[in-house]
DNA sequence: ATTAGAGGCGCGATTATTCACATTTGCCAC
DNA sequence: GTGGCAAATGTGAATAATCGCGCCTCTAAT
């Protein structure tokens, strides 16, 4: 017996706007950040979304291909705020400017990184992927250093890797997050411990400027 | 038709000195490091050692008890370097010792990391073991910090954050290996990689110490 | 001869995927 | 509005592959 036949307005408005591609997406972009591809059953996703299972295949065509919407759907996210970072000269001020960004964005959605782990984990086809579209621009950007403050690594070749260190250092805190909770009894995702790890973080940062080497 | 029913003592030596068991263990701690646990099949460990999957559970109880056994095999490989450093006073020179050899550590057996990485990204139930047998020690061993040269986060209550992100330097380092050799062309684990990464991360620390706040 | 350890067989559960079918939705002529 | 039609989107059933795991047999070394 249906009681309502017809939807008025208020109904539409307390709907979810989305559609169910983008729940789609949504679910799964949280189940394969948790789980890896492997380990996530698209029955999971399906369950998640309030469908089931073949339905899927009405909006993506197979498993792969939700993996890689999901994939590009991150990478236009994050890649849009960190281009901005990539036109002139590399100054002091710039690389602080590029790790709060890449701070912010990791904290405002973790599952690139948690992603991206899993993928270096498995070392599986996706990593050639999510390195040409996150890393390599990082060091091929035609970006010159001009800050002399900027030189510590530079001489011994070392900078590249001090790059990725201070990258790791904000992804494996989002990737470690379960067990910063458990171990010091605090949300990781809260206003506060954001504030925390930006200190944290620049802090590190400064000291490595500051200190005129050996 | 067996061509040699007794084994001599020169053929002893050149088969592989260690039991089925070992094989096993080692066979399964590499899997598990790479996919994690669900996405683990114990055919592929079976395979791995060149035996039916059957004939594991002449060895190990059932899947739940191999990931245990490893476990347990590569918590006691790790802890006991690191029970050494948690007599005395805390000094400056300790944290040098302490960073040192979980760099070292971890490059020579890579496992830990990875598994302790699936861990936290699955959230499951085996993260609290391993927060209680690797971290906790370190925030609760009664050892005081004596070096004033320490007190930099001390007073912001930032130092368990502070020693989590060395930490994590040093396994993110291990659990990106595989994005490392791609991105940058350089086996991560050779000794010229392990001698940069020493420099790298002991500069890091250095700078902290000699950085004397804002 | 006893026994540890390996292989073969197969059950039951789960998985990705397909297909045939039901239902809803957007749209257009009237 | 109304009727109807096609496309979009849902469902249950079925399939083939894989998985963890138990049972039984065989073999080789003590």
């Amino acid at each position: 017996m249906l009681v309502c036949l017809r939807m008025n307005d208020s109904m539409v408005m307390s709907a979810p706007p989305r559609g169910t591609s983008d729940r789609i997406l949504d679910a799964a972009e949280d189940i394969f950040a948790e789980k890896g591809y492997s380990a996530t059953s698209l029955g999971d996703v399906a369950d998640r979304v309030g469908i089931r299972s073949p339905s899927l295949y009405n909006h993506f065509k197979n498993k792969e291909a939700l993996y890689e919407a999901v994939l590009e759907r991150l990478l236009t996210d994050f890649s849009a705020p960190l281009a901005e970072l990539d036109s002139g000269p590399v100054t002091n001020e710039r690389v602080f400017q590029w790790l709060e960004t890449i701070v912010r964005l990791h904290h405002a959605n973790p599952n690139l990184a948690r992603l991206l782990q899993h993928a270096a984990l498995s070392g599986g086809p996706h990593t050639n992927q999510l390195i040409d579209r996150l890393f390599r621009p990082m060091f091929q950007s035609g970006a010159k250093i001009e800050d002399a403050d900027i030189s510590l690594f530079a001489d011994s070749g070392l900078q590249p890797w001090a790059v990725m260190a201070f990258n790791n250092l904000v992804m494996s805190y989002v990737t470690m997050a379960p067990m910063y909770r458990d171990l010091l009894g605090e949300d990781p995702f809260s206003d506060k411990a954001l504030a925390n790890q930006l200190n944290l973080v620049k802090t590190l940062l400064r000291a490595v400027f500051e200190y005129k080497g050996d």
